[in-house]
DNA sequence: GTCTATACGATGATAGAC
DNA sequence: GTCTATCATCGTATAGAC
């Protein structure tokens, strides 16, 4: 074992060029040059192309899923402990702000960040389907708990205002990946707290409604 | 001139091919075969698949824009026209409401629903900057129109608010195309008036936060 | 002017020898 | 674990038929 972190310097830079460049535009032999490996150590330890990616994908999305999954487990449980239904603004706080914060963190998040924005709206569907079976339990328990949260709401009202949550969250997630790209007036630096709050008074006011 | 239209097939098709599978994911190939249309066409016809994705947008997205130029041209004037600051509310309605409108219409324009709403969040920058640049001068005009409807609010609270509103208005042009994806519960047929209103409850109560 | 048939160079993923 | 060879497929270019 000449190399014995081969595995883990191929996922970190797959991580980096599929964030930067898309899983399409990125070829293998890019990946293996830029790590210092050979082009079919991706064949030997992940078995195709898919697979790494869906290894990129597991390595940081199951912790983070399992942080999520906890936060909003702690919101039921504590309006259920009040005897109340939760706070919507609770619930969507208990997703968002953990996903933003670890998305602004460490270099390799930030990276993790796009590629995962990009992956909900990937045009490719094997791409799409590796995530969102990732996350697709997670998801059912958001749903769920808006619910809980909004019972005087139709359930098809509930439904689509989540979505148009999740539709603006990943939208931030991508824009803080490849800076703006719409705008010359995007911020240079943003203040990842500052920025978890705006978002959350937007999707709090929106789930609301105009009364 | 066998084929008189052999130009607008291969536009079609690729319209079609493009917003279900992908750019990068469709050949030439696969859209010559399917169109009826020998490989070289697409180079006689448009010189390369780059310019031929650009006129699939520009197809579309030409007339559809000044129609939202149009749009909110007519906001500001009635706006100004009482002496008063446009509302915020008027303003995304300007704009949303034609967007919605049009991609719920004819079968093709559906499908150029789906490629646009990717195309936003396309990881390829090529691709990305083709759509970007045709959408930019718009985007300006209503950031602008938005800042004089909040005179209030600090220009960045404007700005992020905007990406919010935006953010989900092209998932749900995503979902639209490609049926829900995340969920089993997505509703099977969707009222493209309903959804405006749903969209618009949320994104002007989010743009005007929580009192 | 339009369209077709075919060829070219580059790059994709992978299988099998080492 | 590593490397080389292989083969399919890509976008593009060209020469000529209608």
């Amino acid at each position: 074992m000449s190399q014995p972190d081969t595995r883990e310097r191929i996922l970190d830079t797959a991580e980096e060029l599929f964030a930067t460049n898309g899983y399409h535009c990125t070829s293998l032999r890019a990946i293996t040059a830029a790590a210092g490996a050979n082009l079919a150590a991706v064949n030997y330890h992940f078995g195709s192309k898919e697979a790494l990616l869906e290894e990129v994908f597991r390595r940081r999305l199951v912790p983070l899923n399992a942080l999520r999954a906890e936060s909003l487990r702690d919101v039921a449980e504590q309006a259920a402990a009040r005897g109340e239904n939760p706070e919507a603004g609770d619930v969507l706080r208990a997703f968002i702000a953990p996903t933003l914060r670890f998305c602004c963190g460490e270099p390799g998040a930030r990276h993790f960040s796009t590629l995962v924005g990009r992956s909900m709206a990937e045009p490719d569907a094997t791409v799409r389907t590796i995530f969102l079976q990732l996350i697709q339990p997670l998801f059912e328990q958001l749903l769920s708990l808006m619910r809980d949260a909004q019972p005087e709401l139709p359930l098809a009202t509930v439904f689509w205002r989540l979505q148009f949550s999740l539709g603006a969250m990943t939208h931030v997630m991508r824009l803080l990946g490849h800076g703006g790209g719409l705008l010359q007036t995007f911020p240079e630096e943003v203040d990842s707290e500052i920025l978890i709050e705006e978002l959350l008074t937007f999707v709090t006011a929106g789930s609301k409604g105009i009364a």
